[in-house]
RNA sequence: GGAGAGAUGGCCGAGCUGGUUGAAGGCGCCUGACUCGAAAUCAGGUGUGGGGGCAACUCCACCGGGGGUUCGAAUCCCUCUCUCUCCGCCA
């Protein structure tokens, strides 16, 4: 959420902001209602500051044991008055804080303005396809191998879910702990193994409530919703909490399951394992000081950078435009893998996505350090990005490292966690 | 699921027969004095948010969340959430 102050001291800069993105919303109006919302504050602060005093009067005179009729009176009117502009003061609060719930967060200056992903900018390339010309796709590759089975995940729960069978599950299950110990062991992460059901005032502070709930699972008979990124209870571990400025910044890895939806998206994917009700992530969290965090997004996108680097995928660093960016986010690089697999001669596929939230989740989550040398609080900054979406991983190492006889290779940094195995083959 | 107890400042912990209690006391932390230095001791300070003011400062709100009673509520009533104890059930 933005700070509502923004109404007063900076409209232009909201509605550029807003602009870039491509919206617009009727900021006078609100700025209209902050300005009275204020002013009536104002007056019943005076109002409350009399009662305070007369309070503190009636109670000297009971304590004398002399008559308080005559103010009790005028209190009883006061009291009136208050109440009546607490209440459109309560009204005015809500109306302007609703609107700032759905309002997303504004682009960082240096962010490209674009309508949709065409205007994004590619920020780099690393390395280059193995295979070259055209090759399976990853589906087919998992099901000759047998180790993915989408029919069979159909039947037991539905479309967009998939089974890993054999070598398939132990290269998924290979994946995360490579992941997990890659940025917990060199990059100095925390391992966090958080709750992936969570309740709704975790979802408001990270930004997916109440804008976006057709995209998530709730569960019946109770408010809890199932994850749809592990980014939610992560960063609301620190949800409410002022934080030691020399734990600063902090640094979470989180293997969990995600859970969603994908309400808008009916025909986008509908084969493989690119879109999923169900996928596995590893998910890193940064939170850190506002004048550190834009270096601290490069850090980020470079420990996702390197699970791919280590597993021999080639990838593109790609910065989103105002157009692409996700509701909370003020910047953000997508990571985009190579899959052999894909249209006609391969592709580059999303499998990681870090931004930067800036204040913007710190303030609906309130999450707050004390910066040395100043006084009072100021709010952190919340970091987050898949370090990386297991599934794709899985799909992108299908398609990459497939060969002829349909037997799949094993990346080197892998080896290890497969107990050895080098290729995965059919077996017989 | 049944029965009971409780949620107060960074922590512990009073207040809860309604009226200088933003909140005693202790611990912790910060500053000063003492000391070559430290410990100990002594003195002072030490919540968050919002409004006004250049500032000193001042006003308002906040004692788990929401609502109510009252001139006035941390204190009374309702409700929700969470925690603890005992019983039952269970990975």
């Amino acid at each position: 959420m933005l700070d509502v102050r923004i109404l007063r001291e900076a409209p232009d800069r909201l509605e550029e902001g807003l602009r870039r993105r491509g919206l617009t919303i009727d900021i006078a109006s609100l700025a209209g209602r902050e300005r009275r919302r204020r002013d009536l504050s104002g007056q019943v602060d005076e109002f409350k500051a009399r009662r305070n005093r007369a309070s503190a009067e009636i109670a000297q005179l009971k304590k004398a044991g002399q008559p308080a009729e005559a103010l009790l009176g005028e209190m009883k009117s006061a009291a009136e008055r208050i109440r009546s502009l607490d209440e459109e003061i309560g009204g005015l609060e809500r109306e302007i804080w609703d609107a700032f719930l759905t309002i997303p967060n504004l682009p960082h200056p240096g962010v490209p303005t674009g309508s949709d992903e065409r205007g994004n900018r590619e920020v780099r390339r690393f390395g280059e396809s193995r295979l070259g010309g055209t090759a399976r796709p990853h589906w087919e590759v998992g099901e000759r191998l047998g180790i993915v089975d989408f029919e069979r995940a159909s039947k037991i729960a539905g479309a967009r879910f998939s089974v890993f069978i054999g070598a398939g599950a132990r290269l998924e299950r290979a994946l995360i702990d490579f992941m997990l110990d890659l940025h917990t062991r060199e990059f100095g992460y925390t391992e966090v193994s958080p709750p992936l059901l969570v309740n709704r005032e975790s979802l408001v502070g990270t930004g997916q409530l109440p804008k976006f709930e057709e995209e998530l699972f709730k569960v019946e008979g109770g408010s809890l919703f199932l994850i749809p990124t592990a980014e939610v209870p992560v960063t609301n571990l620190h949800r409410d909490e002022i934080l030691d400025e020399g734990s600063l910044p902090r640094a979470y890895a989180a293997y969990t399951p995600c859970f969603r939806r994908e309400a808008g998206a009916y025909g986008r994917d509908t084969r493989g394992l690119i879109r999923q009700h169900q996928f596995d992530k590893v998910e890193l969290v940064r939170i850190s000081r506002p004048e550190e965090s834009y270096n601290e997004l490069e850090r980020l996108v470079s420990h996702a950078e390197e699970v791919l680097k280590r597993l021999d995928l080639p990838y593109r660093v790609v910065e989103l435009c105002t157009g692409d960016l996700g509701f909370s986010a003020a910047k953000t690089y997508d990571i985009e893998v190579w899959m052999q697999g894909q249209g006609e001669g391969g592709a580059y596929r999303e499998i990681s996505s870090c931004s930067n939230c800036e204040a913007f989740q710190a303030r609906r989550a309130s999450i707050r350090y004390r910066p040395a040398g100043k006084k009072g609080t100021e709010f952190v900054h919340t970091l987050n990005g898949s370090g990386l979406a297991v599934g794709r991983t899985v799909a992108a190492i299908l398609e990459n490292f497939q060969s002829e006889d349909g037997s799949v290779a094993v990346p080197k940094a892998l080896r290890d966690y497969m107990g050895g195995m080098d290729s995965i083959r059919k077996k017989t």
